[in-house]
RNA sequence: GCCCGGAUGGCGAAAUCGGCAGACGCAGCGGACUUAAAAUCCGCGGGCCCGAAAGGGCUGUGGGGGUUCAAGUCCCCCUCCGGGCACCA
């Protein structure tokens, strides 16, 4: 393998218009096909391979049916790694980011991936993040863009600000046993969640998105529907607005509990400082729950403020309590506390004593229920004129009421936060902004992007923006009033260089904008987006809301970026995902030294169906070589034959009915895979079947049993067939049978139905539902003459023998069954 | 707790519509070739039982029940594994 791949890949280097895709103008329909861009840490790993495999295979079947293929790499080069790189080997992190896209890129060519090199995109070069900073200063025109104090979550590893979808379960995303902190921080934010009701929308359109990601980004967007009511606050002229979905049960509410950080909380506090000390009892509490990664784990607390709320519904008095397990960044921060209808509210009430008013009872029946009744099934009772209505009559009417009065509204709220994008790091997109002392905020203006990253920079992790070390950087002058100016030293998320990049593949050298927009007119949406589903929330939200952005700035017509989404399974070995530290590693290069390419390839593809997880065994891809071997010896010993042929199968004689019948099988298997399951597993397996039938047939070939022209038609096909998972070996051999023309470029063979048809078939013979014999007949045979053949067969006189048949059931060319008694 | 997946030989897996369970490959065993080994080629192969063999019987897709002439596949209940979400009001 390493001679013959090596020489084909040199081959492909000298002619890069083979795998460049052809402008708007072509004749051909196009077909975009992407896989995720890595993180260029240096190394491929297995699941890259396999990530790889799956749409380099897609990408040359599109070619051979005649599309004109889209099928780009780039690097997704800003990042952390970069900088803690730096400081460990002295390296400044773009060489060292170059360098490993240099040593990746060279691995992606070792493994004959089809991309189109002229349109590489690299995010941490000027030429791509200018156009971060340009839609930066888009945004931050329609209020898309922000600053605001807030509290964010802070990595004590990283140094720098994590987005909410980079912590998990309390943890940073790269560092799984740091645990994120909370710290106050000017931010910049982008507006995501003014997209959060057409993000979730958007998702029962992508209906060729997986069921899995797509629940996964509901839940993450967090959509609930209910009512904002404001609570007078007893001696005090301001409110309480708490959000509910349940303002049915208002009647049983017997106190308000409010989160612990809330400004009506601390200003009670500010004048009880026993109450003080007891609430940030509760804060720590908090901090702590959320230190431990179990913030629903926490065991509920809560102080009575001595102060009282009167119900507008009710005109009752309601206790006003601070509770550990209400947040502040949801809802409005507060809630009425339901007991005899909330689960939570009712343990909550139970521990403190507090009224349980039971005004929901179940429809149609008069007995008690146990409570907590949560159910939305039910009836109001003990409700004043809302009593008798059901649950969802007397929502609606009760938030129509509460709007009518003025002391509420339907509210729609979302689990969904705005992106916080700063970054207090080196290696990312400086964030384009200035403040200046007399005009605030300025942003840079258009003409002077981009603002590049300086390129001697000291990197500790000190903390802070090394950025904000450099006064040449810091220090700048006011557009508005030519004063001096402080440039914003924070840079962006890398997730943000990520959201837009296959954008730039239509157009990746464009310098006066992002991308052409009618280049992005003619290949978008993308048809065929792969890769891991570890990107279910972050990239693949961040992306969709991108889109809508640039859709909303006029650049592009599509709302959402990938038509289709296929998110593969990992890459397992020994019953764990491959990682360094569990040390079960298996290197690409060390696969392709020893069995190839294609080998390595083509085992990824046939080991287990691409969605799901791959269990990775040595021997497998051992088993995959042979295979492949079996094929060059094979096509080898009858190039000869084959190349004195055209291909054109001609007459096909009674021996070689078999082979043929196989082959136009295969073609028709491998087909339907693609257009469909993307059951590659099975395509290869059909494969390894068609070689075994040409085994079989070896000595007819070789004996001129089966004539030359069939014989190059069969071979022909398989090569051709062989192409999307082994394109080095396919190569080679197309050009061993004479071929001249580029198998990429050559049509994939048509199956022929009635070619592919058996005409006779082995029908199994049940006696109840047992199988008691075979028997050999015409395919299409009636009825009758099968239950004849039937019990024509001595066996299954036998087994009838002495029986009464009760019933016959024939399914013609498939089964027949005789029910006996 | 809620929402998705999944469980089939010694192993990875196949069975697209309810119709022969285990295609294809790995490991294994037997044979051919070889002085020998490797490579290659041919053959066998779920389990249990009867049989010298040919062959035959029973049983078998995580467990229990059901529908059906027929269930890996459909329905109900349960167990285990993986993933996601989780004081979300």
């Amino acid at each position: 393998p390493e001679e013959i791949e090596t020489r084909w890949q040199a081959r492909w280097a000298a002619q890069p218009e083979l795998y460049a895709a052809e402008p708007a103008s072509s004749s051909k329909p196009k077909y975009y096909v992407l896989e995720m861009l890595p993180y260029p840490s240096g190394q491929l790993h297995m699941g890259h391979v396999r990530n790889y495999a799956i749409g380099d295979a897609l990408a040359r079947y599109m070619w051979m049916q005649g599309y004109n293929v889209l099928h780009p790499m780039g690097w997704d080069a800003f990042g952390l790694p970069a900088e803690n790189a730096a400081i460990k080997n002295n390296t400044p992190p773009r060489q060292w980011t170059q360098k490993n896209i240099a040593a990746m890129k060279q691995q992606m060519n070792r493994l004959g991936l089809s991309y189109d090199w002229a349109r590489e995109v690299t995010t941490c070069l000027p030429d791509y993040y200018r156009w971060n900073q340009w839609f930066f200063l888009r945004m931050y025109e329609r209020g898309l863009a922000y600053r605001k104090q807030s509290k964010v979550n802070w990595c004590p590893e990283c140094q720098t600000v994590l987005a909410n979808e980079q912590v998990i379960n309390g943890y940073c995303w790269r560092h799984e046993d740091t645990l994120v902190e909370q710290r106050e921080l000017e931010q910049w934010f982008l507006r995501t969640t003014q997209y959060a009701q057409e993000l979730l929308n958007g998702l029962d359109k992508l209906d060729a998105w997986p069921e899995r990601v797509r629940t996964m980004q509901r839940n993450w967007i967090g959509r609930s529907e209910g009512a904002t009511v404001a609570f007078t606050i007893e001696g005090r002229s301001d409110l309480v607005k708490v959000f509910t979905t349940r303002i049915d049960t208002i009647y049983g509410a017997t106190s308000l509990q409010l989160a612990p950080e809330h400004p009506l909380i601390r200003a009670f506090a500010e004048a009880n400082p026993e109450l003080a000390t007891q609430v940030a009892a509760l804060i720590t509490e908090q901090e702590h729950a959320r230190e431990a990664g179990d913030v629903g784990g926490i065991e509920k607390h809560g102080v009575f403020t001595g102060n009282y709320a009167i119900n507008p519904f009710t005109q009752e008095r309601v206790p006003v309590w601070a509770a550990n397990y209400v947040l502040l960044d949801y809802g409005t921060g507060a809630i009425m506390s339901v007991p005899a209808h909330d689960e939570r509210d009712y343990d909550f009430a139970s521990k403190y004593g507090i009224a349980i008013k039971q005004v929901i009872r179940e429809t149609g029946t008069a007995e008690a229920q146990p409570l907590p009744f949560t159910s939305e099934d039910g009836v109001l009772v003990d409700s004043g004129e809302w009593t008798g209505m059901s649950c969802t009559e007397a929502q609606q009417k009760m938030t129509a009421f509460a709007k009518q009065k003025g002391f509420g509204e339907a509210t729609i709220t979302f689990r969904l936060k705005d992106w916080g994008v700063s970054r207090q790091r080196y290696w990312g997109t400086p964030i384009p902004m200035l403040y200046c002392k007399r005009d605030g905020i300025v942003p840079v203006p258009d003409d002077h992007l981009p603002v590049l990253l300086p390129q001697n920079v000291e990197i500790t992790q000190e903390g802070g923006s090394p950025l904000a070390k450099l006064p040449g950087f810091v220090n700048a002058v006011c557009p508005k009033c030519g004063g001096p100016a402080r440039r914003e030293t924070d840079t962006m998320d890398t997730f943000v260089d990520s959201s837009w990049y296959f954008y730039r593949y239509t157009s990746a050298k464009n310098d006066k904008a992002p991308f052409d927009t009618t280049a992005v007119a003619y290949w978008f949406p993308i048809d065929q987006y792969i890769g891991g589903v570890e990107h279910a929330i972050l990239h693949l939200i961040y992306s969709r809301f991108w889109t809508k952005v640039m859709r909303d700035l006029g650049l592009i017509k599509n709302d959402e970026p990938a038509a289709r989404l296929f998110t593969q399974g990992m890459v397992i070995k020994n019953g764990a995902k491959m990682s360094k530290s569990k040390g079960n590693v298996v290197s690409p290069d060390e696969m392709i030294a020893r069995y190839g390419a294609d080998a390595a390839r083509m085992y990824s593809l046939f080991a287990a169906p691409p969605d799901r997880d791959l269990d990775w065994q040595e021997d497998g891809v051992a088993g995959v070589s042979r295979f492949l071997s079996r094929v060059y010896r094979f096509v080898m010993r009858h190039a000869e034959m084959a190349r004195a042929s055209s291909g054109a199968m001609g007459a096909v004689p009674a021996e070689a009915t078999a082979l043929v019948r196989k082959l136009h099988q295969t073609i028709r298997k491998i087909t339907q895979d693609f257009g469909g399951r993307w059951h590659f597993n099975t395509s290869i397996a059909a494969i390894m079947e068609l070689m075994n039938e040409l085994t079989a047939a070896d000595a007819s070939i070789a004996e001129g049993r089966i004539p030359p022209p069939v014989v190059a038609n069969v071979l022909e096909s398989l090569v051709l067939m062989l192409a999307p998972f082994a394109p080095h070996l396919s190569s080679e051999l197309w050009e061993q049978i004479g071929r001249s023309d580029a198998v990429l470029r050559h049509p994939w063979p048509k199956f022929d139905e009635a070619l592919a048809c058996e005409d006779e078939t082995e029908v199994p013979v049940q006696i109840n539902g047992k199988l008691r014999a075979l028997i050999r007949v015409e395919v299409d045979i009636s009825r009758e003459a099968l239950e004849a053949a039937a019990r024509a067969d001595e066996r299954v006189q036998a087994a009838l023998a002495g029986k009464t048949v009760v019933k016959v059931i024939v399914v013609p060319g498939k089964l027949i069954n005789f029910v006996v008694r």
